[in-house]
DNA sequence: AAGGTAACCTGACTGC
DNA sequence: TGCAGTCAGGTTACCT
């Protein structure tokens, strides 16, 4: 479900529901998740006041004192409020977060995942003296955010150099630029008017400044809208996100493409589908 | 070392 | 109504 707008949007609502609050408490349903449940850590951090909340790649990541919760949400996870913090965990609640607000008020959170491919893990802030917190997270996080300063066609073009994979599978995997998943690499692909087979080190300078630009656009287009999605992802009141209905390629196969009127294909690379136009993309 | 593949898991949908 | 098959937003361990 998620890709880096959806995180965004996560992590902003986070961000206006539990900053300044204390941490209380959890509950974990005793199911694995992608890691091991870092149990013993969020106990330590009881009583500790949440002092950031944040998104890194794909991540939402809860600061506190000693370290950093670090939470993706996978393909199906979601994070919302809990009117009740003592209820009972629901058919794939896996962790219930309490806390205490400043104005006395307690607010609950639930994460849900069905597919269980999300993940919660501690990084203890020792570890960010030798390795930056994105490296920490794994290879497909390692890249730069989509919207730093640095991330424009040169440093695509410069970080393509002498790669042999097809230019979606690349962008896909973190090593560039994190956050772009299967929709918004579709999504730019068309935008920019690039193949997704196309080599990634075939592809030119000019090309690279446009898709840098998509992925921007496309990917700031979407946070705005509340987050993409296809099928469930809803924000943390339970508000399902509306960019959906804007996908040019996506979900789109047999349908004309909005520019030329040629069918859309689809073509599976990596095991993902892909929707893309043969006439616009080359 | 880069690149490809299989695996993790459940639910929704399609077609017979 | 039921059952088998296919597909889904991500990541990573493990092979070449």
């Amino acid at each position: 479900m998620p890709e880096l707008p959806e995180v965004e949007v996560t992590a902003r609502a986070l961000r206006q529901a539990i900053s300044g609050c204390v941490f209380q408490g959890f509950r974990h349903s005793g199911k694995r998740l992608r890691h091991a449940f870092p149990r013993a850590a969020l106990s330590r951090l009881i009583c500790m006041p949440v002092l950031s909340i944040s998104r890194r790649a794909k991540y939402v990541l809860l600061e506190f004192e000693p370290g950093w919760v670090a939470i993706h949400l996978g393909m199906s996870g979601s994070i919302e409020q809990a009117t009740v913090a003592s209820q009972a965990l629901g058919l794939h609640d896996h962790v219930l977060l309490q806390f205490g607000s400043p104005a006395g008020v307690p607010r609950a959170l639930v994460f849900n995942d069905p597919r269980r491919f999300g993940s919660w893990q501690w990084i203890d802030r020792s570890q960010t003296q030798t390795l930056e917190l994105g490296a920490l997270l794994g290879d497909a996080s390692s890249g730069i955010e989509p919207f730093d300063p640095r991330f424009n066609g040169q440093w695509m073009a410069e970080s393509a150099r002498g790669r042999r994979t097809g230019i979606k599978q690349w962008l896909m995997s973190g090593s560039a630029v994190v956050g772009v998943g299967n929709i918004y690499a579709c999504e730019a692909l068309f935008e920019s008017g690039i193949h997704p087979l196309r080599k990634a080190s075939a592809i030119s300078r000019t090309r690279y400044d446009r898709l840098a630009q998509a992925v921007k656009r496309i990917l700031q287009a979407a946070i705005d809208s509340g987050g993409s999605t296809i099928q469930n992802f809803v924000g943390l009141n339970g508000e399902a996100g509306r960019y959906g209905q804007m996908h040019c390629v996506y979900g789109r196969e047999g349908q004309p493409c909005l520019r030329c009127s040629r069918p859309i294909r689809r073509l599976v690379i990596g095991q993902r589908s892909t929707f893309f136009c043969h006439g616009c993309q080359r």
